[in-house]
DNA sequence: TTAACAGCCTACAAAAAAGGTAGGGAATAC
DNA sequence: GTATTCCCTACCTTTTTTGTAGGCTGTTAA
């Protein structure tokens, strides 16, 4: 299941891709809209800022915003950055690999399943984007 | 991710499906040949027991043993029992709904995603069964 | 140049979940 | 009736999740 932080990371980012080209937007004022608690979203916005997905600028008139148009940025990379691994399993993670204990992965029929399931799930969520899970 | 009650959970089913037709198994034989730890395993097989995966029989001689044969258990089935939902948001979950806060199901574009997501992901592991991942 | 503004950063803390352990009870076989 | 083996409940430890606190730093504009 996806945490809470992706879900609010979801809600922040459709959001402003509803206020893009409105220049910066504030932290408090998504708080208030999408009712997630401010110090938390604060966190949020600033690994998706550090992870290349949000710009920021400080100050009167600052706030966050896209750095690209919603239908470039892949749901799949926004689960990344929050969640970590989107696979089942550690030992086919393409971007969190880690070697499985007590299993062999030459011989382990698991490991094939996970990765046909990896692969099916990758196929949507690299392709579907922010701009597909707008409201409008 | 799965837990690693359930990554457990396959080993041991694996073996009772290597071992099947022999007459129930001892949860220590299972523990010493898979290295898991054996009061941990004890309570795995318990639920898989429970629900009505395995089946089992006390005193010598006794053991756990699988009800059906490994190509009529879906992996599904197993995550399910341990895991608890496979989708990766309530509100798209089938066996284990719940209602998303914050968010009305009709207009919510991840809804729509993530049910697909839930689709292509369950017509594998619905499919797979325990045979799809023996060693032999 | 300074006051207000708004994001940046670190640390902490409570709550929940995961992972694992202990020990006696109940059924069964011999 | 005793050894065997699963059953059951409760507990414990560690890790992760979720959230909070408070000061720091850069920016704007009067």
């Amino acid at each position: 299941m996806l945490s809470k932080k992706t879900q609010y990371a979801f809600h922040a980012l459709t959001y402003l891709a509803e206020h893009y080209s409105e220049g910066p937007v504030l932290i408090s004022e998504i708080s208030q809209q999408r009712h997630i608690s401010l110090k938390f979203l604060e966190n949020i916005l600033l690994e998706l800022k550090k992870a290349g997905i949000l710009g920021s600028k400080k100050g009167k008139g600052g706030g966050y915003y896209l750095i690209k148009p919603a239908d470039e940025v892949p749901l799949a990379r926004v689960i990344r950055v929050l969640d970590g691994p989107i696979a089942l399993l550690p030992c086919v993670s393409l971007n969190y690999y880690e070697k499985c204990e007590n299993c062999v992965e030459e011989t382990c029929g698991l490991n094939n399943v996970m990765a046909e399931v990896r692969d099916n799930t990758l196929k949507i969520l690299e392709n579907k984007t922010l701009k597909d899970i707008l409201r409008n």
